[in-house]
DNA sequence: TTAGTCAACGCGTTCG
DNA sequence: CGAACGCGTTGACTAA
């Protein structure tokens, strides 16, 4: 990973946030998933000491113009999930709220430290990232259960019965007749995969536990 | 249209 | 008995 400035970065919650999403700013016209559209409407100054700007209605993702994130959707915090809940008995449609950049970051961040909370642990954070404490116990959960299934999948694959290569064609670059590249020096597939899964949150490549080299 | 991801839900199980 | 868990599924959504 290059040095992107010569500013130390910090990891601390309140520098996540105040940072906010460093991928959206590159290009900020870009329309594409995975942006925020925090810095149009709240600047990093006015998010309040350890707050997270957390509000799933006007998640990082979702294009500028028309947000596809239930644009329609009433707001959701912590006060009324079981509002939510009552709505599902009712009827109504059901709602899946999109957590911010900064929100997942924390998050992915904590569950590369401890992979189970307790009740004051889960509190906390879901203060600190103004969720519910429903919302941070079942993030963990899904979390959990991905990182289980990808491990069982990975296992699954090395212990599959080697099939016999299959020849491909691979592009290679030429320049004055010399091969630029060999293939085998391309990303590995197990990263790609790792890169695939990380589609929706680039941030992440900040975490410390991320690293791009094999 | 399809495959994949995500938050949320339902259900059965475990534990104090 | 209630809370938390694992697991499978659902519904909304995006990219290809």
């Amino acid at each position: 990973m290059s040095q992107r400035s010569a500013a130390p970065t910090s990891f601390t919650i309140r520098d996540i946030l105040n940072m906010g999403c460093a991928e959206c700013r590159k290009e900020p016209g870009k329309d594409e998933p995975g942006l925020c559209q925090e810095e149009d409407t709240q600047s990093p100054s006015d998010i309040s000491e350890g707050e997270i700007t957390s509000d799933p209605q006007s998640p990082h993702r979702g294009p500028q113009q028309e947000p596809h994130w239930y644009s329609d959707q009433e707001p959701h915090s912590e006060g009324d999930y079981t509002d939510h809940k009552a709505e599902e008995k009712t009827g109504k449609k059901r709602t899946r709220a999109a957590f911010s950049h900064a929100q997942v970051y924390e998050l992915e961040r904590r569950f590369s430290l401890q992979r189970y909370l307790s009740g004051p642990e889960r509190a906390d954070l879901a203060a600190a990232l103004k969720l519910t404490e429903t919302q941070i116990k079942i993030w963990f959960q899904n979390r959990r259960y991905k990182t289980k299934r990808k491990m069982i999948a990975k296992q699954q694959a090395a212990k599959a019965p080697e099939t016999p290569a299959k020849q491909v064609a691979v592009r290679v670059l030429v320049k004055d007749d010399q091969r630029q590249y060999y293939p085998e020096e391309l990303l590995c597939p197990s990263l790609l995969s790792l890169y695939q899964a990380y589609q929706y949150y680039p941030f992440l490549y900040r975490l410390p536990s991320w690293s791009p080299h094999i």
